[in-house]
DNA sequence: CAGAATCCTAACGGATACTG
DNA sequence: CAGTATCCGTTAGGATTCTG
């Protein structure tokens, strides 16, 4: 349990997870998707998530630079996850409209 | 997925909804159950998963003093999370077990 | 483009001791 | 029993600016 949220538990890493689940992503155009993230931010959870094997992180070495962002697949045995939690986000969105 | 990771992503929280999903505990019944957590860690996570309206307590005006923390319906429809999250928290354990 | 460097701060998690 | 009081260090997250 306490190890799951470990590494599940930064701010944007599982809206990155999200976001990769539709397949690889490059920097910026992941930095876009997630929502208002710093790209110093962004860098700290990728890093992380590349450590805990979630994510996999490719250069390709071109000019202009690209790098690829993308699910392994322990990464991708996170897709229940997310939906749960985006399920479960959403409706407890709605219920504070509701209450509120 | 932000909010639900702003209601969830205390370090001790989805422990406390998985040993409340068993019935209602008391402040030191709790403390034990989730592991080695001091009483002023334990009692913001809990005013904080009140505040999110997924825990419930209530005061028994005895002495000894007597507080029972339970769910609320909000907090048992995260049942199905805490499911995923030990599950999988389990399986990334066993992985780090095998890769070191 | 993909970040690194630098700086800041709020808050989180924790240790320890005490109380109605 | 169920916390509160006080103190602490770390660090997560963010703003801004700069660079190969």
């Amino acid at each position: 349990m306490e190890v799951a949220i470990a590494v599940v538990g930064g701010s944007w890493k599982m809206t990155v997870v999200k976001h990769l689940l539709g397949g690889p992503l490059r920097f910026n155009a992941l930095n876009r998707a997630v929502g208002p993230v710093t790209p110093r931010v962004l860098t700290r959870q990728l890093r992380d998530l590349e450590a805990d094997g979630v994510v996999h992180r490719e250069v390709f070495p071109e000019v202009p630079p690209r790098v690829e962002y993308s699910l392994t697949p322990l990464g991708e045995s996170l897709a229940g996850l997310v939906a749960q939690l985006d399920t479960w986000g959403g409706a407890y969105a709605n219920r504070l409209g509701l209450v509120r």
